[in-house]
DNA sequence: GCGGTTGCATACGGTGGCGTACAGACGGCA
DNA sequence: TGCCGTCTGTACGCCACCGTATGCAACCGC
């Protein structure tokens, strides 16, 4: 038996990548293989074709980008406002899982069944932002309100490239999370 | 002279079309003939390459986002809430500016030069973000800092795809904006 | 060492898209 | 009516990519 020179997961890696770096229309077969120093030849051996890899990327992000997150917050610990703050580094400050996470995003508008991960991702998210804020706040409605703005904020900051004068984006943000997470009464 | 059939102006709109669709990689120009009911003979009388056809699509809608919209809240006034209401409702509850603002969004995370032209129509949103959350509000800083979840909000809403239990989207987002618009003093 | 197993290189056919070339249809204009 | 310019249909060469088939060669257990 040779000894498997490019794995399963080498092409998913590989394909994530790709995923991020052009969205799913640059996830091709002979451009990877390219990249991983092989032909094509083998992929046909770990993958029936080009969407059984598509669906395990897909599987592989979800589980990053929810499980493993979710575990490593509630592992460390720490207060609500620490916990929250982690969630958002981890999920959003990591230079593997933000260009996912937009890919991921985009991808779904168009593709009903990468429409309906997200959403499954989502609401996970959404549920930890929903109990975190809840330890700040008492009103169930302003609480959802608070957690909408802090999922939009977490993305849409990076969808937005434009300077804020003097301030640097890190200022701007720090006084905006101050008008989210109020300091507790 | 023989009359035009195809215009210049009906390649670009089948074009943006396709692009918000299925984003920069949809946009082919035989498929786009195929929609118009003609064969792509003509597409290169009017347009060098596919390549000008992309950016003549970007010219269209960089005008349409920008000028046409802040022309328009201008000629109808009101004051700083219903104008920053009516710019919303204008750029992001439009079922022909919104998607293309996020196709747009996404295919600026590839291309430099689209990502220049999307940061110019930014900075022009934000303007009018901060010219008018500054009626309303003495402090700069948070100005800017409310400037920055406005516009977060105003995009991200569309990304996200969860529910809010019992609650409407629209409820949650009246809540919000309340939030972010605090009633004058 | 030796044979079987397995991943890889290579080659192939099929598809779809881009850009070009050219003939003809069609409508305005003299 | 006949000319002329413009757009369109069609065909072509080219390239990128998918998925398949077939050898080859490296590696493993024996």
């Amino acid at each position: 038996m040779a000894r498997i020179r490019t794995t399963r997961e080498a092409w998913i890696e590989q394909g994530l990548r790709a995923l991020a770096a052009g969205g799913p229309d640059a996830v091709r077969v002979e451009a990877l293989a390219k990249d991983l120093g092989v032909t094509k030849g083998g992929f046909y051996g770990s993958f029936a074709d080009r969407d059984a890899l598509l669906g395990a990327m897909l599987d592989t992000w979800e589980r990053e980008a929810t499980d493993e997150v979710l575990a490593r917050v509630e592992r460390e610990g720490g207060d609500a406002r620490t916990r929250l703050t982690r969630a958002g580094v981890l999920t959003f400050s990591s230079d593997r899982l933000l260009p996912l996470d937009l890919a991921v995003r985009e991808w779904a508008r168009r593709d009903p069944a990468v429409a309906e991960r997200l959403r499954r991702v989502d609401e996970r998210r959404m549920g930890l932002l929903r109990e975190l804020l809840g330890t700040l706040s008492a009103d169930p409605d302003e609480v959802e309100a608070r957690s909408l703005l802090a999922f939009c904020l977490a993305i849409g900051e990076h969808l937005l490239t434009t300077g804020h004068g003097d301030r640097t984006r890190a200022q701007v943000l720090a006084r905006a999370a101050n008008l989210l997470f109020p300091p507790s009464p």
